[in-house]
DNA sequence: CGACGGAGGTGAAGCGATTCATTCACACCT
DNA sequence: AGGTGTGAATGAATCGCTTCACCTCCGTCG
């Protein structure tokens, strides 16, 4: 493997001079850096991330940890923050803790290890214990999805109860008075949040907290959802309205009721959440909650960096909250 | 920032043996294992995985490179891949080239300067060039979901023509006689394998090739799809099937059908490609060609970490190809 | 009694880059 | 002529770890 030492001997330089021809060009004479590079180039010489950043004290990879790789929404979370980091010329790690708090676990170690540039965290670990290795590490980190009660922490999320009143006002307005709420793991911040957005709006509409019932399903994907859709038409009293926790649970609940030949949005509407691209694409197009999700992904990058490149002295953590945005579609409007 | 030093001075002891504690605890007496240990502890000492990594000369890290993060398909590899490789002890980095030949260039040089340990690789450019400076560093590669004219590159992929065979068997089977491929940039292998299989299964009914009729996508994404749809049915003698070269076309046509209220199998047959999750949950669930994703990164991974972990002169490079099969749902089946 | 061996530890050499104080050559000024 | 300033290049120190040759005890055996 070909080195910087080889490089300067090929080139009749001494080893600064090579650094510096791939650093700080400026600081070396045209001639010397144009020889020098096509060394560089005949020899196929790579340098060493490893060595740089054994000195540097640092590594040049920011790291996305999300809980769940197969919901589109992170994808796009991920897509934002990518190309964030890309372009301030940190490379992104991607990884999927799966919901699971050892995976985060180990993979949070990992990136002490590596000691990135910094972290993109959504925790599943609902005590934020997880994160007291970054801390006691000084790796800075920004939440994703997710605000602390710590106001020294940075995070970048979405107002989940502003996207639960959306949706449930938006039910209302139809004229729906029973409605399901299919949510998942109460101990997931989002599921809570959107439904005490949900009982909001029913309370501004003056309508009873009983309009709302609950079915809670195992894990937040389509066959979940498609679970709860099969429980909902068993409930004893039919109801004439879902609005689901998320996109994957609304499909699938949007499947059961195909599969029982239940017409939707006539005699069922239902919203999801996140407004996932497949939303749109599912053959009665879903209405959804929108959430900035590429957005969210660059403004937590932008932080980030703001706190890792720029002088950690002008940074200031804050908490950023974003609006949702109800996107109609043909789920939640009849007659047409 | 506590080094290894710190833990040897702390608990009176040299850095070889804090070394030895954590790599090789049986070398050290009890006694000390355990002082060691909990000095560690209470310093919060974390190693460096640059300086070890300098040291040992590669990372332990696999990096994937796939082509399009939006697409479930792709997800399902990583997750295969990511399983195979933490079980091993290696850590995985996930990167999307966007089907971008510059990004993947970027990445794979990013990948180099880490020393990666190897590398698993969707290509995006069809001439196998990009791959050069991976193979000039010795950095081991598996190609994903492509096979090389090279027998000394190892790949994992599944047979294009044979699932091509497969859709269209099924429906010339169902009495279809007018079909229509929708297919995408031809320079892509899989869009041109998957045709020739189509082709040849009409052969082998005793069909003419003019049976099938083809739609070029711009890309392989539900809009594209849904623009294919319109398209289609713009075509003077309108098909009564169409396979789709992914499932993310296909479900862009089966929106496209459903807005223009033609009925889904009965005025149109739809076959899809991939078997992603949200082929089953499509509100007409979709007929589809499954790849065993999940097994094909498992597969990759393995075949890398034999090539990267063990005697790498045991190693036979080797290609694999995987068979599809045949999921038929509501999207193809008339009469229900 | 001295040689031997094994267990437990030590400490210095290196991995490949960056950086910085230092040296060198040379032109310019007084 | 001597001093000075400048641009260019040098080479040694350093980052934090692993590894390995070597050292020290101490019990055992011939």
């Amino acid at each position: 493997m070909v080195g910087i030492k080889d490089v300067a001997r090929q080139a009749g330089v001494s080893v600064g001079t090579v650094s510096n021809v791939i650093n700080r060009p400026d600081l070396v004479a045209e001639e010397t850096r144009t020889r020098v590079q096509s060394v560089i180039a005949r020899l196929g010489y790579v340098r060493s991330e490893s060595a740089r950043q054994l000195r540097a004290g640092a590594s040049r990879i920011m790291a996305l940890l999300v809980l769940d790789m197969g919901n589109p929404f992170f994808v796009a979370v991920a897509s934002g923050a990518e190309r964030t980091a890309r372009a301030a010329g940190l490379g992104v790690m991607v990884c999927n803790s799966a919901q699971s708090v050892s995976e985060e676990r180990e993979y949070l170690s990992l990136f002490a290890e590596q000691r990135v540039r910094g972290v993109l965290v959504t925790p599943a670990d609902p005590t934020g214990r997880s994160l007291d290795g970054l801390r006691s590490q000084g790796i800075p980190f920004v939440l994703v999805d997710r605000v602390s009660a710590d106001p020294s922490v940075c995070s970048v999320s979405v107002d989940d109860v502003a996207g639960g009143r959306l949706a449930v006002q938006h039910l209302v307005a139809a004229g729906h008075r029973a409605i399901v709420y299919v949510g998942g793991p109460p101990e997931v911040t989002q599921v809570h949040d959107r439904k005490a957005g949900a009982l909001a709006a029913l309370a501004e509409a003056g309508l009873p907290a009983s309009a709302l019932t609950e079915i809670s399903a195992e894990r937040l994907d389509v066959a979940a959802g498609r679970d709860a859709g099969s429980r909902l038409l068993g409930l004893g009293h039919r109801p004439t309205a879902v609005f689901c926790a998320n996109d994957l649970l609304a499909l699938g609940v949007l499947q059961a009721m195909f599969a029982a030949r239940i017409s939707v949005p006539d005699e069922m509407a239902i919203v999801g959440y996140d407004d996932i691209e497949f939303a749109a694409a599912a053959a009665v197009p879903l209405t959804s909650v929108r959430q900035p999700a590429v957005a969210m992904g660059r403004l937590a990058a932008e932080m980030l960096l703001e706190e890792t490149v720029g002088d950690p002295a002008d940074h200031r953590h804050r908490q950023t909250v974003l609006q949702p945005e109800l996107v109609v579609r043909g789920s939640s409007l009849p007659g047409r």
